[in-house]
DNA sequence: TGTGAACTGTAGCCATGGCTACACTTTTAC
DNA sequence: GTAAAAGTGTAGCCATGGCTACAGTTCACA
């Protein structure tokens, strides 16, 4: 016993330009997930460098949050990828396209902070909101940001 | 020929309640992350349902940009955690857990589309971005952008 | 009313990103 | 100088979320 149920209603109008363009919007989204892990690891270890002049494994683990096997799997892919150089035993580094990448995200993490604290948001949920936010703010989203706060006297 | 380094270098003079911090939003993040397809998918069938009284795994697919074979196994994911229902060939439909999710979901996208408009952000960025963001924001911050848009008079 | 088209579902592949367990290397401390 | 501790690396497990290929079901329409 199963009943039957209309099909093709209306012919659709020509609606599929706005169906294509929200697949879009949605891939869009997909791709930037992919490189956000990435892109972490690429801003964390930048810091480790900078700060103490080296940066290793189980150090990159502990501020992740992950265990030292998974940070290790991670950042053999960000040598695959080109980003990061090391020899084993002997911590990891950025190659030149990592430092470069390191940059931009370092200043984009700390423009998404920015933003957040100038609209009233407590320091720990903009920081924490910002480690995720960060990953999907295009340049015209960022751009709009930066004016936002030069209209309003923060740097 | 290996050299040697030093390592424990000043015992991180308690350092570690800000390796903590930092771990935990990390931490937070991706618990923030593995939700947000489910999300996505709440949201669009939804939308579905209230504009064409019916939700099916090809046109979920068409929408997001996948397989409708990618469709169904994560419609079945929701399935399995309570949020849809719906019998083969016959459609998905939302529980009421699915239909609170939704709401709280629809109602948390337009905030930030509105926002990130109101900041002067073209309209198609606007969208984008939102689509990534949105999963990213906490309560706090979704009451600072209420906050900003209100006191500009855009409801 | 039958049949081809459209849709739905299943199986099985792959990469990612978690994890634990275990083995190996380096560093520290005695 | 050696033994224990700390760090590193590998193997192998799991879930997720993509995909294609193929099989089964429903619908539209001639
Ligand atoms: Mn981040
Ligand atoms: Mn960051
Ligand atoms: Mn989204
Ligand atoms: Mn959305």
């Amino acid at each position: 016993m199963v009943r039957i149920r209309k099909r093709k209603a209306v012919e659709a109008a020509v609606e599929l330009p706005a169906e294509l363009t929200q697949a879009r919007r949605f891939s869009k989204t997909r791709s930037a997930q992919s490189g956000a892990l990435l892109e972490d690891y690429v801003e964390l270890i930048a810091d480790l460098l900078s700060t103490g002049g080296e940066a290793r494994p189980t150090d990159v683990a502990r501020r992740l949050g992950v265990s030292h096997a998974t940070a290790i799997k991670t950042i053999s892919r960000l040598k695959r990828e080109g980003l990061a150089t090391g020899l084993p035993y002997r911590g990891v580094f950025l190659t030149q396209d990592g430092q470069k990448l390191a940059a931009r995200v370092r200043a984009r993490h700390r423009l998404v902070v920015d933003m957040l604290l100038a609209l009233g948001v407590p320091a720990e949920a903009a920081e924490a909101d910002a480690e995720g936010i960060e990953h999907y703010v295009s340049e015209a989203t960022l751009k709009a940001f930066a004016q936002f706060l030069e209209s309003r006297g923060q740097s």
